[in-house]
DNA sequence: TTCTAATATTAGAAAACTCTAATAGAACGA
DNA sequence: TCGTTCTATTAGAGTTTTCTAATATTAGAA
């Protein structure tokens, strides 16, 4: 056992920090949605409210398809939401969590 | 162009939000390296203070060479860090900012 | 309907990730 | 030294991710 500190105490005790298996399945899938640097620019867009695809697209620059297969991670892992408006997708952040998130990722990475 | 707000400023203004492009990339990583449901209950374990492998290892409960691998990952990207005591490797947070991000996701995953 | 603009989907190759199993290395005690 | 404990590394297979290129779909305009 390690002498630096009192023994861990068992996994369930130690997991309550962050809450059930479940939760940090459920974590581990949304960090891993928003890590990679197109979605994390798309996510930033989005802080700021509803955006079409193609102002995404103009403002991050890579192809359509790409953006559009990113989207789609990020919806899946209802990280975004999405409405139709005519032609056009208009691609939404609807969890105050996720908004939360986003801001402190900003936070730590920005605020060295 | 969006009709549902005022259309989107170039790239480096909406950047500038979470910063620049190498701050993306660093932070995609990070993200990158939380992303995995044994490195978050790594985090957690760590976020109390630091830990030898063998205790990580029980509290969690896989393979020693699985362990150890994912704590690399965790080293590699600068999430934690590591000292030995004797024949022991104790991993720790060192970074506060890190502490922060870890405990930012706790709340989002557990506060529905 | 036909054309066009906006978005989504598919296919496939290359790269990255993650596990298991085996082995290596380092520090300590007998 | 020899054996043991703790940790790290390697190798390889299986899976997942990510891109490009091509194609499909959908809605509106002409």
């Amino acid at each position: 056992m390690s002498q630096t500190r009192k023994p861990p105490a068992n996994a369930e005790d130690i997991f309550a920090l962050i809450g059930k298996s479940q939760n940090i399945e459920e974590a581990a899938s949304a960090l891993q949605a928003m890590a990679h640097p197109i979605r994390i620019k798309v996510l930033c867009l989005l802080s700021s409210g509803e955006m079409a695809v193609q102002d995404i697209n103009e403002a991050i620059g890579t192809t359509q398809s790409n953006i559009s297969q990113h989207l789609r991670v990020l919806r899946a892992s209802g990280l975004i939401e999405s409405r139709k408006e005519g032609t056009r997708a208009l691609y939404f952040v609807s969890d105050a969590r996720i908004l939360k998130l986003v801001a402190m990722t900003r936070d730590v990475f920005c605020t060295l």
